[in-house]
DNA sequence: CATGGTTTGTACAACGTTGTAACCAACGTT
DNA sequence: AACGTTGGTTACAACGTTGTACAAACCATG
């Protein structure tokens, strides 16, 4: 198992190192032979190109990374396997990078530790702010997320505040009054938190609500034991809602697990919704109601800005893309 | 945005490339002040180093891939969590591949598309036989699972059969008589399904209860929906099962769904009983009792397993490790 | 058969880094 | 005073690849 180079494969096949270079970079103008000669070696020697030394001749790696605050988290696991799906068209391979969602990770990573590894970078910030990315554009850069949008780079989102709206007037619409909303944060981070709440807010307007602030519960995390948490607040605070909106489906499924160990139906006497559409709504008991977003489109909208910064024009103002989202109720509001 | 290379360092400090390159590598004969007047020229031009020009140098990436047949397969984004988390003990980053399982794109990853980019590769394999792997392990490599052991290449598993055995033992001991198994296989991809199968098999018979084929239900993949089908067909096949024991949480959670859909309770009319232990069976309704892995430890291992491949010999011969695993019953089997 | 253009192949340098060998200065030892 | 030893630094080559410039071979044309 000896690793060969191009001189190896040159002198097997009685030509240049840079006729080898040329056959398997595809180069035209080789005489069939001699491509015949040189591809018979390179079998023989079982040759495979260095790519370290291509990309340091090259300049580019041909890798991206993936930068998401948790691989378990579902949604950026489904969202991983899109982009990793989106990216191998392009011939590229992807690097996931798990940065914990602390502001100083974030930055590590933003600031390119992986530098000169990846020929770019789809991020999605939990902590840093458009100030934290500014001037160390040094890598081109796709951002996910609300948490950054109209900064320095790149960025691909969804209608937060519309798709909360949608989504809470659909338990407005089912007749519920008590309305509360799982997921607020006061800290910065929570970009997604506030957009989601305004338009929980919006919706109650709408449909002639009043706002009561007890029935927003915040939560620190967003996962399925914070989502269990707040719900357990809810039930002991007095306020007894009729419905929940999670701002996100973790949340919710914590939520239903709260509210199934204090003995209460689904939608029956709660109903409950969430966002982001992950597996696990569609097989929970009850099934989930969410809010949809297309993921395949927002990894595939994200590769594409990031393959224009890469090829193209590296100071082009940031362009801000919008993936469509769709409402997709189930048995926590429906019922069955 | 000027990208910096050693030379711009060396000429703003007035010394020599090497003695820059010494200080970034920690060589310890440098002056202090000449150390401080490079640490200075390297702060103020923001330098990093090319890894691909040190790469190409050094013979090292420091990149170790992990490839797994779904990213958003609950357990593998659980697990690849892990790996990167121990990883980054090491110092390497981790390049996440995701081959979908197939045979000829599992060669390929084997084979090391990927080769020169990375230093070693753990690998969980589902089509792949050993003889695939013979002969082409040019690059360092654990495997992970039950596809291949006492392969060609280190291995860091658990012990199924025990596992499986026990699970069943604990349905067995809530007095259930007609214990049924989803997830057989008999595609040679099944090596987990034929492991999980014998210890179901060998605690029938511990229990003194007859085997029943019509009780093994298939599934092709291990997903929800195959879980919920494969339930499905027991239901309507006529032998109402007063257990399952589903070969891993996500077949189980689609089980639970079906069993939910049919108006039975779960554990009243039949226990269930998963593999894996991932999240979502900590807060479906009910909690999923299942056999608990020690991701954690598999990750550990398979990563010092590797670094031990990387950097001692590389010719002795494969090792087999196994984790520690418990079980975790929960409400599926044991109720509230 | 000279002319000029195209095709096919080569030599060389360069990408940015680090290992090797060598150098000089300062030092302590004989 | 001469000698080795060590500390601190440097010049140079090399890792494997590809872009550039060019030479050689080939072909068609007048």
């Amino acid at each position: 198992m000896v690793r060969h180079r191009l001189k190896d494969v040159a002198e097997r096949a009685g030509v240049s190192v840079k006729t080898v270079s040329n056959v398997v970079n595809g180069y035209v103008h080789v005489r069939p032979d001699t491509r015949a000669r040189v591809e018979e070696a390179i079998a023989e020697l079982n040759y495979r190109p260095n790519l370290s030394a291509r990309n340091l001749r090259k300049g580019r790696t041909g890798v991206i990374a993936f930068a998401v605050p948790e691989l378990d988290i579902p949604y950026f696991a489904e969202l991983a396997r899109h982009v990793v799906t989106a990216a191998a068209e392009l011939g590229w391979t992807v690097l996931i990078d798990q940065t914990g969602g602390g502001r100083e990770q974030e930055r590590v990573v933003a600031s390119g530790i992986t530098e000169h590894l990846i020929d770019g970078l789809i991020f999605s910030p939990l902590a840093l702010t458009a100030e934290d990315l500014t001037g160390l554009a040094g890598t081109p850069m796709v951002l996910l997320g609300e948490r950054v949008d109209h900064g320095p780079a790149d960025h691909v989102g969804i209608d937060n505040v519309g798709a909360a709206r949608e989504i809470t007037a659909h338990l407005a619409g089912l007749g519920r009054r008590r309305i509360a909303a799982i997921g607020s944060q006061r800290t910065p981070e929570g970009a997604s938190a506030r957009l989601r709440l305004a338009g929980y807010t919006a919706a109650l307007a709408d449909a002639g609500l009043a706002y009561d602030e007890r029935l927003v519960a915040p939560a620190t995390a967003w996962h399925r034991a914070d989502g269990a948490a707040a719900m357990r607040a809810l039930l002991t605070s007095g306020v007894r809602p009729d419905a929940v909106f999670c701002f996100n489906d973790t949340l919710a499924l914590g939520a239903l697990r709260t509210l199934h160990e204090a003995g209460l139906r689904v939608p029956g006497d709660v109903a409950v919704a969430g966002f982001d559409d992950i597996e696990d709504g569609r097989f929970s008991v009850p099934t989930l109601s969410t809010v949809a977003p297309d993921k395949e489109r927002i990894a595939r909208l994200a590769v594409e800005l990031l393959a224009g910064r890469i090829d193209g024009d590296r100071t082009a103002p940031p362009r801000e893309l919008s993936a469509p989202w769709n409402l997709a109720p189930r048995e926590s509001t429906l019922g069955r």
